[in-house]
DNA sequence: CCGTTACATTATAATAATATAATATAAAAA
DNA sequence: TTTTTATATTATATTATTATAATGTAACGG
């Protein structure tokens, strides 16, 4: 007999999914993370494209690391930051094909 | 020539979508969803199933209700809940494909 | 070396989320 | 009618998030 253990897994990963989610829901780094779907960026033209403070940015950029959203490496003086998971990435397309049309 | 608008879509929904998982990203909340995708259940059962306070689990119903997560009817003396849309279904799929697994 | 650019860090005040407890209401059972 | 069950509402203390500003640092150009 198989049970449906959907729910266990769910209430097992619920604390991580959760975290990663929070990240998610703010509309700054959402934001920010469907830019980095298209490619790198430094935060000087994240800071740009989604007109926040470099504070803001680079606090948030710093959080998303930290939980392992995006990954960064340096470049000169340039610190460029990309997506670091690919269930993020169809977590996120996911996300813009269910409510980012029409 | 074809724009790629995408950006701007996620620029245009992204404070309704981060009120969406805001309301996704907490651990009882999802809990619930995650529940409530196998089918509807009245609020004494979810208080069974996710051992929370029945105060906390009303407001969060009434909540995700607001927010259109989910819908209640009445039945006799009990109010059961279902998940709303189907939008929502595909996303909470998605996040147990891509985070429930192993 | 000095200034500038790019980014990070720290501090703090304002705001929002959460848990908890107490009370309220409405339906059904006794 | 009184009690119990099921759910909702309100209030509040605690904690977490956020915006903002100010300062720090490291690399590079002149």
């Amino acid at each position: 007999m198989r049970r449906d253990v959907s729910i266990n897994k769910i209430e097992n990963s619920c604390d991580e999914v959760c975290l990663i989610l929070k990240s998610l829901s703010h509309p700054l780094r959402l934001l920010v993370l469907g830019h980095l779907l298209k490619g790198s960026k430094t935060v000087g033209e994240l800071v740009g494209l989604c007109e926040a403070s470099q504070s803001q940015m680079s606090q948030f950029l710093i959080r998303m690391k930290f939980e392992g959203l995006v990954s960064s490496e340096k470049d000169g003086k340039f610190q460029v930051y990309s997506l670091a998971d690919k269930r993020l990435i169809r977590l996120i397309k996911t996300i813009q094909d269910e409510y980012c049309r029409g």
